[in-house]
DNA sequence: CATGAATGAGTTTTCATTCAT
DNA sequence: CATGAATGAAAACTCATTCAT
């Protein structure tokens, strides 16, 4: 017999049991059985804390919406924000691939409804107004180059995290993963601010 | 009784439709009913063609690759070549997601085995290479800034075509997805090119 | 909704049904859909059970093993022994022709793997070494006549069980079954003992 | 394309390929596709020789009796015949075992309808006949013990060929197969003749 | 005669879900 | 709360059989 938990731990624990299957196997194994295994409780108890399956997944966009709302230290500095937002990214992508790749691939949003749909493409939403945010705030203050589009640069951005976390999955890079994380915020400020260089 | 073709041919018309079925609906929808619903035929039909779904997979990948490897134009001018390669994925994005959807998800590597990540992971390596190569061309012919980072470019590259999907997907475009397609290049360029803005 | 009982039970239920079936079928007919209809469950529940077919023929085996195994009061003399073991199984076969049937025959055999192969040649021999064993003693306390080959007589008895079992089954016995089991014994007895005849 | 063949030559050889199949693998394994992949043609092709799969079994029942009927040279002694019967039969089993084994084996019985099991039995009857008839010549001529049970007998002798059958099967014999042939009918020899030793 | 495509009716298995205990 | 047995519906095959070519 199994430890009993409250409800309130258990839907925690099986939200981050279906994210981690999610993220490591797919959704294809994302199965009461496989969840249950991996929870170490019975398939049929997960219906006890959830009403099904759907409910589960609608719990894992919650829980994702946790995960990445944490943005810390909000920096004064317009260009600061937006390294913390993007290095944290960055390194959530080198630590946790798992949910990055939910966020960003689509077979989550199918697997939930119109309703998930539309929370996962604002989740990532929030993402792209906040990148917009600094962005705008940035040039006004001059700081960034002044033929700079917004726009394009917010794809540049969300753009850059993806690449990055594909290339870490298919262990496509040449250099150590933590020296990319580095190298992709440069790459990005040099893509955003004046010229620096004496040309 | 249904129309009969000769396999190769019902081959590629399941290919196609497993491709349109995972791009459109994701991988829980790729059923052999639905396939066939999809093809016109009936679902044991299937299996006159393919051993089993994986085999499927397997040859979505084959078509995904044909459907890559267009690399038309090879255009003299390497920063040319690059624009080609970006402008004709960023409108394979704008005309059937499902494609890009499919080799940037790790939802398919997942369904596929350790051959089948190989496979699509070398099919993405392959993009990378053609771009790193053109970064490199042009870097050596001066046609980039001094100081750029080419592995983060690749990156950059990559990761815009990836986030435009994303944005296209949600809805998250402020412009037309044309024009966008345009500024999403002029971006790049503008993060590649030495800076005009003083001279 | 169905009686409940515990899987031990179902196991037991499932396999006997099998025995059954295979039996008095075939293995033709051993299909998950007839054994639960035996056992007035759904076929689906069948692999809450087991894991797949093959699994039940495999407990099939451990059943075979069980009923057969069941060594009834161990006389003292060898040839009683033997008469106990021969009019048991020539019972048996009489009462549940299933159960001979599956063991005599290779298409049990057939269906487990390599190890279900080992498992059921070595069911048979050891019926051969309990008669070999008794054999052997006999013919040490000069029971049997002089010149017996003992092989020859291990072959003889396991193939009278058979031979009878068929001749049931094809309805060629001119007598009432249970006369017959009296004079197969005798039979095999005067071909194993020294001639009273002429004494 | 395959060979054309005219039916005649094709309906053997589809019979002959179901009792190879039968005999080594199985009843399950005997499907239109094996059998055409045996014979070397396409499953469909099967169908054009025969009616249905049953119709094959069917065949295959004559062809049994084909080549079970042959029995050559009618020995003028009663106990000569018996011989060749019987060490025609043990050799036929030591040679090609899936033939006997299907004769003996309960599952072709069931594949066939009503009429097939009919026919299978009057087979093995006809074995027994022939065996029942020398019995009584010889009983008559007083070659035989003289309290001999012609019923006994006749399950002693064809159960001898089945525990031949199976021990060869299993592997089961500690002496040579030829020898155990020799051997096999000296023990029948020993339980049918009147005492020849001193004692 | 032979093939190759298709079918319909299974068969095995999976899986979300329910519910008595 | 948790379990263990059961279910219904679907999914992945399998297979005998048909038929146009």
């Amino acid at each position: 017999m199994t430890l009993r938990k409250p409800t309130a731990e258990r839907r925690r624990e099986i939200a981050d049991a279906a994210i981690t299957i999610i993220g490591k196997r797919g959704l294809r194994e994302f199965t009461a059985a496989r969840l249950a295994q991996e929870v170490g409780i019975k398939d049929g108890t997960i219906f006890r804390h959830f009403k099904d399956m759907n409910a589960i997944l609608a719990a894992v966009l919650d829980r994702l919406h946790e995960l990445l709302e944490a943005d810390p230290r909000p920096a004064e500095d317009p260009l600061d924000r937006l390294k913390d937002f993007v290095t944290n990214r960055l390194h959530a992508v080198a630590v946790q691939p798992g949910i990055q790749s939910l966020l960003f691939s689509d077979h989550l949003a199918h697997a939930l409804g119109e309703e998930g749909q539309r929370r996962i493409a604002a989740l990532r939403n929030q993402g792209r107004q906040y990148i917009r945010t600094c962005l705008c705030e940035a040039s006004r203050k001059g700081l960034l180059r002044k033929d700079i589009d917004i726009e394009g640069s917010v794809l540049l951005i969300t753009g850059m995290v993806m690449g990055f976390l594909i290339a870490v999955k298919d262990g496509a890079l040449s250099v150590k993963i933590e020296d990319m994380e580095q190298r992709a915020w440069q790459t990005l400020l040099a893509a955003l601010l004046p010229n620096q260089g004496v040309s």
